[in-house]
RNA sequence: CGCGGGGUAGAGCAGUUCGGUAGCUCGUCGGGCUCAUAACCCGGAGGUCGAGGGUUCAAGUCCCUCCCCCGCAA
């Protein structure tokens, strides 16, 4: 069977493995367009198409693949095509290309949490259970039928970078079931549960912003969500960003949001919040290295008693 | 050459402007105090100051080259 593979980031990379690996005829991989990373402006390939060209299999990277993509795509004559956080939206035209169909890998129990930052959302929002779907793709977000579903539990205090890592392989083996199943014929289709359904969107820099006058629940799952990236960060003393990598919950003796309760190399630094207090373990300050939030205190004293901003 | 910050003891930092004995907080080791302690007191060990070259009587500090780390831009 003559597979193409859509991919971009990590996640993507053990369901193109799986596939090599389960003797699939990967014939094409589309990832996006390497771009200008890091310092000095290098351009990075994408861990998708670095992964595809170690096993010889031809990359292609459209700026839009619904423009300037549907002739590749076509001349591979695919059955089926496989998307795994692809970062592009397909048109009902590049739809239609493969015979099968096309099937994609979605790192959440759909029709809950669609959009493209499911993993990290959920973390956000509390919860303790999440998953990964196989569905057929449609034309619209994350809406088509499912296939197959696995539930994973969401360990206390994961980050979505851990979270990730550990549901990237589930996705894959949860991906070779599902075309082995579609082969045998044995998997039903299931319309997604409109009244079910919830969408939510892209990650953005700004959500990073601490508001102390949150719970200290809320904050700690924001900063498990969003690590490691756009990551959450408060400012202090002389305007200065705080990036926080890792926090727990603490007691607050009924400071108000934002007064710094205490921030000393033996105590640690504890933040008021809305309600409760966050306890800050790990933190990067500008130009520094991610450390220790005692590390960094003893040779940075802190003078002022609450955050900026509130 | 995209912009910026940084590399000094096991950890986190100061010292570099204006060259002149290597400092601070903590850890660690030994001793003391204490019913006791992550507390307190006394003492010790531990550093090719990222690497190489240059200037100088003298370089952590000034000049040149290189390496590594971090942030911005998703």
């Amino acid at each position: 069977m003559r597979v193409v593979f859509l991919g971009t980031p990590e996640f993507g990379v053990p369901s193109l493995k799986a596939l090599v690996k389960a003797g699939y005829e990967v014939v094409g991989v589309f990832t996006q367009p390497d771009k200008p990373k890091g310092r000095g402006n290098k351009m990075l390939p994408s861990p998708v198409k670095s992964c595809a060209l170690e096993y010889g299999i031809p990359v292609y990277q459209p700026v839009k693949i619904r423009v300037d993509g549907v002739e590749d795509l076509r001349a591979l004559r695919p059955d089926l095509c496989v998307t795994a956080a692809f970062g592009q939206i397909l048109s009902q035209e590049i739809l239609d290309i493969p015979k099968i169909g096309t099937v994609n890998v979605h790192s959440s129990l759909l029709p809950k949490y669609r959009g493209s930052a499911p993993i990290n959302w959920a973390i956000m929002e509390g919860e303790t259970v999440t998953g990964v779907t196989t569905m057929m793709t449609d034309k619209g977000l994350d809406t088509g039928d499912i296939l197959l579903q696995k539930e994973i539990e969401i360990l206390p205090g994961e980050t979505a970078e851990e979270l990730t890592a550990r549901m990237a392989p589930i996705g894959a083996e949860l991906l070779i079931e599902t075309i082995k199943g579609l082969e045998a014929g044995i998997i039903q289709r299931v319309k997604q549960d409109e009244a079910q359904s919830s969408y939510f969107p892209m990650l953005k820099k700004e959500m990073g912003e601490i508001d102390w006058r949150m719970s200290a629940h809320q904050i700690v799952c924001r900063v498990r969500g969003l690590t490691p990236w756009p990551g959450t960060s408060f400012v202090w003393g002389d305007n200065e960003g705080i990036k926080v990598w890792k926090a727990e919950e603490a007691e607050n003796p009924g400071k108000a949001p934002g007064e710094i309760l205490c921030a000393d190399a033996k105590q640690g630094l504890v933040i008021a919040a809305g309600e409760g207090a966050v306890r800050v373990l790990e933190l990067q300050a500008p130009g520094g290295k991610r450390m220790n939030a005692k590390d960094y205190l003893r040779g940075h004293p802190v003078s002022y008693t609450r955050v900026n901003g509130i």
